[in-house]
DNA sequence: CGTTAGTTTGAGAGGACTCAAAGTCTGTGG
DNA sequence: CCACAGACTTTGAGTCCTCTCAAACTAACG
């Protein structure tokens, strides 16, 4: 994704060129400056979009705390699904971690796109299957493993994520306190 | 979906009666007795079900013990999803809780149906889409809230399952011993 | 260069775990 | 239809992991 969206898009659904041509039309590409937010909690996300380059994440406050519950690198997809699918206002809030670059397209045309060709149908899915899969593997690990060996899965998983964000974001996303991250990592 | 699979599959995507009678000749009724399982882990999951009466789980065997990762109540799909997107062995069992009726597509049958009708891959689409909103619910359960916290959560949404699933699979999805299940449900 | 955000360290409390044993339920074979 | 074996649940005691609250330290930003 780093390189061209289109080859992206080639390898979840045998575009041709022309198709992707007319498709394309619809992204725009955007920036988003550090710390300034691509969705914010209570409104209703009107748009998804594939991150081309830096770092995002998605949280929430609960408790009077930020719970981050994702990290979007390049290839990934931000968008805050659940707000995006069933048009409810968005629990979470996607904000930039450092400057970045996004490809997005709004609701009302990815699904002329669904309805007017079913590669894009394909898009869809196949995108939705990977996430649920990740997802999937994320609750397994939170249901059975230690603070300490989701550190290290994390860590071999996201390393360029361990380098840029702070801890206390990566604690929350792995359900600690930054404490217990900060005492994990000092005994190696 | 107790009732009737062609409501069902209407309410996901705009079919004909037509189309529908076409597709519907590809899923097959199956009948599971308790106990029974309807995939194994180290097979390759081949044929998704859409249950239609009774209650199955996933569950797979990590460090001796059984960790359970979902149940599966009538209009619910029983699928190995990693196993059947990827073509892989599957880690995960999926045995019924108590007798179970499913009704069974194919993979190759269901990828037919994608090519063949946009309205299917919608219905794909769709129904994963739920499951990622489920599954991210989940996983931000077992971020943030205490074993107390879920186990209250788990009453309300799945009031079924408590009165037929044995405890320590209860535990084990909710990420926690049936000793201490045992001792937050005396504490009601 | 000062202010604020982020990280580390400490001490104590509490939740959840383990291991062990007793109690209860359930299904199967006689 | 009963009795027993095995599965499941409860209870107890002790331990460990993670949390909270507080304070010191460090880094980052304007």
């Amino acid at each position: 994704m780093n390189t061209n969206i289109r080859d992206f898009f080639k390898s979840l659904a045998p575009f041709n060129d022309t198709e992707l041509d007319n498709a394309l039309e619809l992204f725009e590409q955007i920036s988003i400056k550090k710390n300034n937010y691509f969705n914010k909690a209570g409104l209703i996300s009107e748009k998804i979009g594939f991150v081309n380059e830096g770092l995002l994440r998605s949280f929430f406050i609960i408790n009077n705390r930020e719970l981050t519950t994702f990290f979007q690198l390049p290839g990934s997809i931000a968008v805050s699904l659940m707000s995006f699918l069933q048009r409810t206002p968005a629990i979470e809030n996607i904000q930039a971690i450092e400057d970045s670059q996004l490809i997005v397209i709004r609701r009302k045309d990815l699904y002329d796109l669904y309805m007017n060709n079913w590669k894009w149908q394909q898009v869809g899915r196949v995108l939705i299957e990977k996430y649920y899969i990740k997802m999937e593997m994320r609750s397994i690990s939170l249901q059975n493993q230690s603070a300490k060996e989701r550190y290290h899965d994390f860590l071999t998983e996201y390393p360029e994520v361990i380098k840029k964000a702070p801890q206390n974001q990566i604690a929350s996303f792995l359900g600690i306190t930054p404490e217990t991250l900060s005492r994990i990592r000092r005994l190696n």
